[in-house]
DNA sequence: GTGATTGCAAATTGTTTGCACGCTG
DNA sequence: CAGCGTGCAAACAATTTGCAATCAC
């Protein structure tokens, strides 16, 4: 923990950024979340907790400090929310994300299954691959066997 | 399209709907930009075109009813704007999208990648699918050649 | 007529910006 | 003191909602 926000000040620093109170209790909040997926507003109101004073606008600007220094990354079920979550360490380690349409989870699988399928598509599409996002939308497992229809779940809940 | 159209209609007396001029003229627009994945704004200046009387309003209204219905899908590419596609016709025929971090294009795989991917899924992580969005982002044809730093637009461009 | 549908304006939501102040080198 | 960083409030953009008027059976 630490090290990780140790490090990240090194790539803030690098970059002539300072990792000042504010943006470290937002790196925290992130890291101690770091399976959680948050909006914005859930790691606003988590700072919060340790640094009253902080305005959201801040928390806004801090996570698109990181976003574009890559340390973080942003990401869109169609929910209307951004949420955050920290890149992959090493470079090219792509994950992708299940989304329950019943309760709204987004729990990760940490594989990355794509390899030959964007070889192929990027002979195939002549197309240059820079990054892809993978979502599967369904029921999770701790939903399974709550939902009768989830076609119909499907329809209305997503975007 | 006087076919689809028909179609639809007759989707939307299934419910109790109908396809009222506005909806129909939505509609129009919809199907005469297939390949475009228009957003509710561009549906709605294109919809003003034949039926001038219209409001943004009732465009969001039946592009959502048309996707309760799951006529059309909502698309998200994160550039916050929603964008709008036809549902395949053939319910399970899934297809996946090329997002251009440049121009911001979005091109089509027609095909369906995932087959085996989410047999694969299902049972590793007990996670039932409904749908899956795969998109992938990079650089399109006509883009190539014109950016010298495809990973940089990436940190600027994505949500 | 009764209920669905519309247009308009106002409200909401998530996010961004302007600006004066504060902190740090 | 120069400039980055902050908090607050106002601005914005996309979308939604309330409501009175209208339309279709």
């Amino acid at each position: 923990m630490e090290k990780r926000v140790n490090q990240i000040k090194q790539q803030l620093s690098a970059q002539n950024y300072k990792l000042t109170p504010q943006r470290e209790a937002t790196v925290r909040v992130l890291l101690e979340n770091e399976e959680d997926h948050l909006s914005a507003e859930d790691v606003y109101l988590l700072v919060k907790e340790k640094a009253p004073e902080i305005g959201l606008a801040t928390v806004y600007r801090t996570l698109e400090l990181l976003s574009d220094l890559q340390i973080i990354h942003k990401l869109n079920f169609g929910d209307g929310v951004t949420r955050y979550e920290f890149r992959a360490e090493g470079a090219e380690h792509h994950h992708h994300h299940l989304y329950c349409l019943n309760c709204g989870s987004v729990d990760e699988i940490m594989e990355d299954l794509l390899g030959p399928i964007e070889k192929q598509v990027e002979s195939e599409y002549n197309f240059q691959i820079v990054d892809h996002r993978l979502t599967f939308h369904g029921i999770c497992k701790r939903c399974r066997g709550k939902v009768e229809d989830p076609k119909k779940l499907y329809s209305i809940k997503l975007s």
